[in-house]
DNA sequence: AGTATCCAATTGCATATGCAATTGGCAAGC
DNA sequence: GCTTGCCAATTGCATATGCAATTGGATACT
């Protein structure tokens, strides 16, 4: 179990005190100072280290297992929670999970490569500026030999330098990003497009078979990780969501 | 201001206090006997009737403010609140606000309905049973007189039995839906197709051009309430979402 | 009638206190 | 070594109490 936890725990003074703690925590775990493992200090010492009551301590630490940010067990003590492998919107960002979630074998293909400034034409298909450098990859995924869905991928350089050097060999982008880098937001796009010749050839479909593109842009705090696109057949792909009148169930 | 809350809080004994009464002041919410607006009694009042602490109660309260179910101000007290009008994912609940949001000017037209039992075609498009009696309806939505989606709804007539008697003249009835009948849960797919040419005739585009599917079923407990297929021209439309790492942002 | 003022109802927040439940780890015993 | 039982650390929950902040409505005043 990790348990260096070396940043103080600094309160702002605006609002109230369970907020504060509550937020000081959340950032802490959030810009990665408290990675998933970490032991979270218990309720005494906070309430000591923080000068404040433990039932207030106690409200801001509820509230962050409720937000799923941390864990609490009676005696084991509270440590910090790994991002959950899967929500329902969250499904589609590992694409092996959803590969073998359909029972079958994941493979895939780097088809080419390429770092450096963009282009013109790739900055405006990325919404991307082109003064920084980017890595441009093209993957093919594929579930049981078939095609699964075409990536497109652009990876910020100087927000993740680690990419300069992994040759994604074992495991594709998505999935590598997921476990070296950070990200805070995500922002994704369903539309509904005919296949382009060179992709329905990849992808074993006549031309102009609709196909559904996911777009999918992530930040972190306000720096771009990555932008990507990905092409399904529509013919053998949906996205499915459950929601309650009062938001997810 | 609505008042009328005949019906008593009855805790069920299990688990947590301050959950039971959150739980059960839910119910009271989610199954209509506390409509948007009603008055919830103060803090005390609770106190007294359920004999719990003024923290315990405000904790339950507290949580259900969160969660978004009731609305608390001081000194003027706590409300049911209406169901939030617009999420990320609902936003596509209706139609009408999702043109006219676009600057246009919303219409729409009734293609055509018939009430009854469902055919077997019909059954299996909407995944229902042959047993229940449904409204079939078809409706051509319109932005500024251009086509914007085209609807094939059935709607359950034995758990919105109003259905039987209302034309749909003035509102289309995904939104007459939304506020004549209650639901607790939604499943929505997104997937690509090629347009019909009959679809294609009425959207205005030209057969086998994308389209995106939105297919969503609802329900109140276990009781199915509509069921709709919602085809959009693809070109012009896309779905756009927003959430971090630990779910919705 | 209009306006300024005050009061009281209601929620928001923090503290102090006590006990219950869980369980990791230690100690004792076999 | 293995098991059993106990202890203490830690979180979970409920209560009682007090004060702050907000504000609807009454009251007093012009």
């Amino acid at each position: 179990m990790t348990d260096t936890r070396g940043e103080a725990i600094r309160l702002d003074g605006t609002g109230p005190v369970y907020d504060q703690i509550r937020r000081a925590i959340r950032d802490l775990i959030l810009d990665g100072s408290w990675p998933p493992g970490t032991t979270v200090p218990p309720e005494h010492a906070l309430m000591e280290q923080l000068g404040a009551s433990r039932m207030t301590v106690h409200r801001a630490l509820v509230q962050l297992a409720g937000e799923g940010l941390i864990n609490r067990r009676r005696r084991s003590g509270t440590t910090v929670a790994s991002p959950p492998a899967s929500h329902a919107m969250l499904d589609i960002l590992s694409i092996p999970d959803e590969v073998r979630r359909l029972g079958q074998v994941y493979g895939y293909d780097i088809l080419s490569r390429q770092d450096g400034r963009p282009s013109a034409e790739l900055a405006e298909r990325f919404a991307v500026r082109r003064a920084r450098p980017v890595a441009h990859l093209s993957l093919l995924h594929r579930g049981s030999g078939q095609p699964h869905v075409l990536e497109e991928r652009i990876i910020h350089l100087d927000t993740v330098p680690d990419a300069r050097t992994e040759r994604f060999a074992t495991t594709p982008p998505g999935d590598w990003l997921l476990q070296n880098s950070l990200w805070s937001q995500a922002e994704h796009a369903i539309s509904a497009v005919a296949a382009a010749s060179a992709d329905a050839a990849l992808l074993g479909i006549a031309p102009g078979e609709p196909c559904l593109l996911v777009e999918r842009r992530t930040w972190n705090q306000e720096a771009p990780v990555t932008a990507v696109r990905l092409l399904y057949p529509g013919a053998r792909h949906r996205f499915v969501g459950r929601f309650g009148p009062y938001g997810a169930v």
